[in-house]
DNA sequence: CGGATAGTTCGACAATTTCGGAACCTAGGC
DNA sequence: GCCTAGGTTCCGAAATTGTCGAACTATCCG
């Protein structure tokens, strides 16, 4: 499976990242994605809203990394999600504690 | 002029505000608004992007009013707008801060 | 009353989104 | 090699959005 290309931190639009969360899909996404923890094995696609249509499901995911909110890398048939959490903490500190469901904090809390 | 309706602090969505920051011009006005220091007199709607044509800011104003981002209160035949920076600071403390050009710190910063 | 000014509302149109089915690709298991 | 499971891509359909001109409303001023 090819690998993807993710935009660079530095190249990163805030609208884009707003937009990529303003639907409540995608935030119910980035909120599953949130309670990963280091040390567990990332989620994978199908795990996220899994009644969903696959092409729906995929059409947020490409949405969100598009947007450089998630990372998607393959490993063998399947894609390993994650937040980029200190790719989005770094340009725009607190933005994701905020909008995240209380409790899923960054690591400095 | 009418007086508006504007969504009560615990209805506000947010997916709804973060929609509405989604946008580069709502964006560029809500940051104008925020540079907003108690004292001065509040903005009016002909001031935020006075090269853009009328009912395309009206438009974005009323997004981001009904999403519960300003509010805009008649005075005569004009509007004054303002940030309701409270109101947000309470249901998503950081949001406003993290997506805020640096340096238009609430006022506990 | 007769302007002029500040904003809203109402189309209209192009562009973008969302959603989902169907076909496709590809790695792994047998 | 064949089958299957995990995802992507392609297509179409319906709904939303962004933009703007034109008409309208309301307020202030002389």
């Amino acid at each position: 499976m090819s690998t993807y290309e993710h935009p660079d931190v530095a190249d990163l639009s805030l609208p884009a990242v707003l937009f990529a969360l303003s639907d409540p899909v995608r935030l119910e996404i980035v909120g599953q994605l949130a309670v990963w923890r280091e040390g567990e094995t990332p989620l994978v696609c199908a795990s996220v809203g899994p009644q969903m249509p696959k092409s729906t499901r995929s059409h947020h995911l490409k949405v969100l990394r598009e947007a450089g909110v998630t990372r998607s890398v393959p490993s063998g048939r399947e894609r390993r999600l994650s937040l980029r959490r200190a790719d989005l903490d770094e340009r725009w500190p607190g933005l994701l504690d905020a909008v995240l469901p209380g409790g899923v904090r960054s690591v400095r809390a």
